[in-house]
DNA sequence: CATATAGTTAAGTATTGACTTATCTATTTC
DNA sequence: GAAATAGATAAGTCAATACTTAACTATATG
């Protein structure tokens, strides 16, 4: 079990390199083979399996091995902790915008009843 | 100017860092001075400058100085970026699991047919 | 003007991250 | 069952991060 921010940090730091970013767009349209995963890219099979480490360390993907054949697919809710972080932000920062608004508009209000 | 996948980059790397996150969050209720912003930690303030630096550079934050004071505050559109491409992803994901059950439901209409 | 305050710069260190090559293990397929 | 295929592990390199202390520059304030 890991607490909210560490599992922000996991997933922030998986999100914040191209690669990582590549390879979950391609898997948003459904699951691959690792080598799959790795044929657009220029980089050996190791370091494509530790980005695919990072992914599912992350929580973002999930993978099971059939075979010879690891399947990554996306982990459901993976997104939704950082979505819902950055919309918290943003939500605050608009209802402050909102207050600063009406403080305004209160401003000017009072000016014109002075005017 | 940067691209998209290197303002991703630095956006989602520095969104990577605890204390980081622990600032914007603050500014996110109003702007505040740097040492206002490195009260909550036990870290030196070249450690919170650097900090800063790094949320400023991803276009996170801005940040004028007036006499003294350098006050610090959230940048509107800063987290546009990282929430458009979260979006994209699950909007992406999410009409794969639709034609997948458009699918399955299509198979069971067929079954049905054949019972 | 002396001193405290707010921030900045420089330089060094220790850890983590993103790779590499080489080697090794299972599974298919012919 | 030999050879190709799919992936895994180990170990090492190089650069980037996240700090640190020390020293320095402005701007206020008593």
């Amino acid at each position: 079990m890991l607490n909210q921010s560490a599992a922000l940090d996991l997933t922030f730091q998986a999100l914040a390199d191209p690669a990582r970013r590549a390879m979950l767009e391609r898997l948003s349209t459904g699951s691959a083979s690792v080598s799959e995963l790795a044929r657009p890219f220029s980089m050996s099979m190791p370091a494509v399996l530790q980005h695919l480490a990072v992914l599912e360390n992350a929580g973002l993907t999930l993978s099971r091995k059939s075979g010879r054949v690891r399947t990554c697919e996306i982990n459901p809710q993976a997104l939704n902790t950082a979505q819902d972080w950055l919309s918290a932000r943003r939500a605050e920062w608009e209802h402050r915008l909102d207050r600063l608004e009406a403080y305004l508009n209160e401003l000017q209000n009072k000016d014109q009843g002075n005017g």
